[in-house]
DNA sequence: TTGTAAGCGTTATCAC
DNA sequence: GTGATAACGCTTACAA
């Protein structure tokens, strides 16, 4: 025998004195047939002796599982590198993914590649299930998906499709924003976007504000709204425009921290101060949005649990469990800091 | 036959009238059989009218490659959480792993449990190559991978092990960084670290501090040296602490873009203005160093290359290339912004 | 309770 | 130039 050869199963149901189907039984903990204490303690032994690890393309090939699942982030370079979310994101399904035994494979693709990108993880059997974060999806692509209903979730916004999903209420959390500046008696309250609108995300945070307005029995403006995109140098343009209108705006909400940073920088250069002359509502709450001069005041998304909760969600697909719910919402609120205060004179 | 079976080579090979070598000749692009122009476009035509993607399974197990190269990011959540500068890095690694048509797996692992993670993965085949990056490694784990010389690159320190590895001068850097504070006048120069001193980049940098202090003719005082720990928390601590030394220092190096947040938070805290009451350098220049108050005079760092490049390392050692270099130093440079000033009467 | 044997869908080694 | 045929290492009915 070859000195350096890989262990097999064969090896181990050698040591053990077993075949190697009592070994599969054993070690998959296959719940059928009984096997006695003392078979499944030799072989578990045989197999830690040899220092066994099954091969993972045979166990795939056989089983018709990867125990790997997909994630597609559909990003520009530009987002990857500007979004302080993502990690967070990450961290948190990754630590659901491990606790499940099984890995994750990652790829970053643009908007207009995403089809071939999951497409063929998915005709070749390379993942057991694909989650999909992305501002929206091409239809197309996805009907295939669906008609062979490979286990699948969105993070993110909700598409008419029917594929299950996790998200926070972005209307909801836009709406309490807004309105946490209106309770402090702003009624000049400018808006700047998260992305620009064809991001469905960027236009339901819009429609958060705008619903706060109307609640509150404040006009809408369309010329208090910026857009902006995903990075700092977005909000310190949106907000440099927004300064130079008159009157100037007493307060902002802007749909993400990330955009908030560049926003602060344009106030300062404009000698001005918040929350003394601008009040500002970011969103995302960031790990920096508490460093940031003044801290910020800003919505709290669970990061981590968007992940976790993705995970879950798609492991009971996997398994052909019923999800108790397709859609997942999860909760967001308001972080108080510093940034806001109220309007001179209310 | 069953109308939603898995299309297989074999009935690409049916189709154009050839046998299933020929498929797999033809579809990898063989170089050493000649196959005719016409046989290969009949093989071409039909995988393509039948949409035939090969089982990633079947493949691995056939030909011992997986085409997936793993990654595994030694890490806290802690430190997964405020790692601002992982996308970027993550970014380059799948850029240039695409453009290999190969895939990316991630897994997230503390310190203790490093050996375990990896060796699965390399156990099982389930990957052809691996890329670490964390602060340290487990010199014992290692030693498996080096032995059956599994195609393995390093991202961070250099250890005395024998690892091709991607990374920069810490030491150059901080020195760099420090000296550029001396050029200013200044020569009471505290430093907080990145992290603990049991990582080596932070021991690294504290070093080039001390080096730059050196050659300049100044001393060292480790009453002036604090240690962050990865996030703004501690940067807002160590300065807390660093300025009720007396004499003030009139200038810190803080080796973490990340934790000089918090010491900018702490020195606003204290009623004291950056530059003209401390002058301060960071490093890493993530994103946000841009947009703080003031902007953030930094050392670069190129994230994305050292993805990119850690990637490339990879797969020359994976097609049994010898590298060019086995240790690539990246470079990195003094980005001066407004955090610093000219000590008063120098 | 355990073993036998038939796949799983490729790649790779030879002949032809 | 192309086609049989044997691996590749495991899972899983089914049989014993």
């Amino acid at each position: 025998l070859p000195p350096n050869r890989r262990v097999t199963s064969q090896d181990v149901a050698r040591l053990a004195g077993v075949s190697r189907t009592t070994v599969s039984l054993v070690l998959n903990n296959v719940s059928g047939p009984q096997i006695s204490a003392d078979t499944r303690q030799r072989v578990v032994q045989a197999a830690q002796d040899l220092g066994y690890v099954p091969d993972a393309a045979a166990q795939a090939l056989a089983s018709r599982r990867s125990q790997i699942i997909g994630i597609i982030l559909v990003r520009s370079p530009q987002q990857v590198a500007s979004d302080a979310f993502l990690n967070h994101m990450l961290a948190g399904l990754i630590d659901t993914v491990q606790k499940r035994g099984m890995r994750l494979l990652i790829d970053i693709v643009a908007q207009e590649h995403q089809e071939q990108a999951y497409l063929e993880l998915v005709r070749a059997k390379r993942i057991d299930g694909l989650i999909l974060a992305g501002p929206s999806f091409d239809d197309r692509a996805l009907v295939a998906l669906e008609q062979q209903s490979f286990p699948t979730v969105l993070i993110g916004e909700l598409p008419g499709v029917g594929f299950a999903s996790v998200d926070v209420d972005n209307r909801a959390a836009a709406h309490m924003a807004a309105a946490h500046l209106i309770s402090l008696g702003h009624t000049r309250i400018a808006c700047i976007t998260n992305a620009q609108p064809s991001y469905a995300a960027a236009v339901e945070r819009l429609r958060g504000y705008q619903e706060a307005l109307y609640s509150a029995g404040l006009d809408f403006d369309p010329r208090l709204v910026r857009y902006g995109d995903f990075d700092p140098a977005s909000g310190y343009k949106a907000m440099h425009s927004l300064l130079s209108d008159t009157p100037r705006p007493s307060a902002v909400f802007v749909a993400s921290d990330t955009v908030a940073l560049g926003a602060l920088a344009a106030i300062r250069e404009a000698h001005l101060q918040v929350p003394e002359d601008i009040s500002l509502v970011g969103y995302d709450d960031i790990p920096f949005a508490l460093y940031t001069h003044p801290p910020l005041t800003t919505i709290h998304l669970p990061a981590a649990d968007l992940g976790r909760k993705a995970g879950e969600l798609l492991f009971r697909l996997i398994r052909h469990e019923t999800p108790d719910a397709w859609h997942v919402r999860l909760n967001t609120y308001l972080v108080v800091r510093q940034s806001c205060g109220a309007l001179p004179g209310s």
